[in-house]
RNA sequence: GCGGUCGUAGUUUAGUGGUAAAACUCCACUCUUCCAAAGUGGUCUCGAGGGUUCGAUUCCCUCCGACCGCACCA
């Protein structure tokens, strides 16, 4: 019998995660027969299976398995007021400047400039990129200008503004930090919501966005959960699905798309509650989760985002990151959020979102733990985790590749391939099929007749799935109606009743 | 968005201003009693559009896409 060596990882294990996702149908370019299109996939035959499944395992132990949180769905499109309410109308824009000489691109609100006043007189103007000196910076180069000029007189302090600042007088004098010459557009506004109109008019009063978050949904909907559903805090509403970012660079295949599916969940709490606890299980819980579906402890980390850099309402942000092929990348934010966006809403709205509690006796609007993360982040991740190719030597001691996906069986897209061990053997096909057909009623299972074993084992062993059943001459002719179960990762057979694989299915596919 | 590199079959890659290839994969049949066996047959290709040319997959331009770098990433 055969048996695998230790993994090798491939030198570009992205190119070969790529390559194999196309090869066996699980991810796809969009629109490939016109050349694609920039930041958006599709998701093939087994790529389906996979997503739903982790899905579905997000779903079954966020939702249906834990008493304090529940689902909804909301549409995709939303009033526009929402995404003003949330901020995201306004800040979803980030104003930048180009140069025009070096095609450097900056934030305007990260580049500063100062006019150089000596005497009361402004002399000309220097620009540096936001840092921890960019004041020193901006003196230093102001006294520079002032030596080089030979210009005599007090050099006043340099001012640090940042671009948005600068009147389009001013635009046109500043230096680019590239350059040196006043090289620099005016700020432009680019939005990273995707704008549609709704009804038949297409004027102002009909815009409208495809969300950039699901999040919004939980907030807007807020009260009527409360109203219906008999929740009462500390409590959470989750919901998974499409939202859309118009990227200014997609990249990394599917980590960074246009389009994408986001599982999120927002968890209420009292607002005297220690909002640091709950962070604190929520970055855990998530973390147990991923592990859950095979994602190793060693390729998880956690980073806290600096408290200098949250936005003003949020008391902390973790992300859990994971090892991908392109370095170490956010996979799920556990943001505590206070109560800002409920408070928006109530603001923009002017509908009260305080509720009642009855164990304190206090109204006030709930503070909120929200983890999310993104669905085709997680399939990359799984994709990237599971992948190996290992050197594997037969019996007669020829060495040979087999490429395995190492999917956790509570998401691969196939559990179990039933083959029968020969294609022309009437009795093993029959007993093959029946035993498939049993199987297909709860479970994704494939069945494959074609070619030699080996190779059917090895075909499964690229689309990950866990276990292969062979019905071969002993299940016919031996008592007891056994088949050979092989297993992915060690290759090991053994005998199986039927019982027994269904025992086994119901243990690790849950 | 800018710059660089690149785009030939499902995958990995040859090749050419004059009818486009190999390996593996895939499909069918034969055979096959446990790890990509063998035989026979078969499907599928020059990213798109325009230009130069008698003729363009090849040369030129534009677009699209991929990778890397810069910038961006609520």
């Amino acid at each position: 019998m055969s048996t695998p060596a230790a993994a090798t990882e491939p030198a570009n294990l992205m190119e070969a995660v790529v390559s194999l996702a196309k090869r066996r149908g699980f991810v796809f370019p969009s629109s490939e027969i016109y050349g694609g299109l920039n930041g958006f996939f599709d998701y093939g035959p087994l790529g389906v299976e996979l997503k739903k499944n982790i899905r579905d395992c997000w779903w079954n132990d966020m939702v249906r398995r834990r008493d304090d949180v529940v689902g909804i769905e909301t549409s995709i499109i939303m009033h526009p007021k929402v995404w003003e309410a949330s901020g995201h109308v306004a800040g979803f824009s980030d104003p930048l400047v180009d140069c025009k000489v070096s095609k450097n691109r900056y934030r305007a609100d990260q580049l500063f400039w100062s006019p150089i006043v000596i005497d009361g007189t402004i002399h000309g103007y220097v620009s540096a990129l936001e840092n921890e000196k960019t004041t020193e910076e901006l003196q230093a180069a102001a006294e520079l200008f002032k030596r080089k000029k030979a210009i005599v007189g007090t050099l006043a302090p340099v001012q640090p503004k940042d671009f948005t600042e600068a009147t389009a007088d001013e635009v046109a004098k500043i230096p680019s930090p590239a350059t040196g010459n006043p090289d620099l557009t005016p700020p432009r506004a680019f939005n990273m919501m995707f704008q549609t109109n709704v009804g038949a008019m297409t004027d102002a009063s009909s815009v409208a966005y495809l969300r950039p978050e699901t999040a919004q949904g939980m907030f807007v909907d807020f009260k009527n959960v409360v109203d219906t559903g008999r929740v009462k805090l500390p409590f959470g509403i989750a919901q998974t699905g499409k939202s859309f970012r118009n990227e200014i660079t997609p990249r990394n295949f599917i980590f960074r798309s246009r389009e994408f599916e986001q599982m999120e969940m927002e968890f209420f709490i009292h607002e005297d509650d220690d909002w640091a606890k709950w962070h604190r299980y929520w970055i855990d819980w998530c973390t147990g989760w991923l592990k859950s579906i095979g994602l190793p402890a060693s390729h998880l980390s956690e980073y806290d985002h600096l408290k200098e850099k949250l936005a003003f309402y949020s008391k902390g942000t973790t992300d859990i990151m994971f090892k991908f092929p392109f370095g170490v990348q956010e996979l799920w934010g556990i943001a505590a959020r206070g109560n800002y966006d409920l408070g928006q809403h109530e603001k923009a709205s002017g509908v009260p979102q305080a509720i009642f509690d009855e164990t304190s006796k206090k109204k006030f609007v709930p503070h909120v733990i929200e983890p999310a993360v993104g669905l085709d982040r997680i399939f990359l991740a799984t994709l990237c985790a599971g992948y190996a190719e290992e050197a594997v030597t037969d019996e007669k001691g020829n060495t040979e590749m087999r490429t395995v996906l190492r999917f956790s069986p509570r998401i691969a897209p196939v559990k179990v391939a039933i083959l029968p061990l020969l294609k022309n053997k009437e009795v093993l096909t029959d007993r093959a099929k029946t035993l498939y057909k049993k199987l297909q009623r709860r479970y994704a299972v494939f069945y494959d007749e074609g070619g030699a074993i080996g190779r059917r084992y090895r075909r499964q062993d690229e689309i990950g799935t866990p276990w292969c059943v062979t019905i071969d001459f002993d299940t016919i002719e031996k008592p007891g109606d056994t088949f050979t179960l092989r297993e992915r990762d060690s290759m090991a057979q053994r005998r199986v009743t039927e019982a027994e694989l269904f025992a086994l299915l119901e243990e690790q596919v849950y």
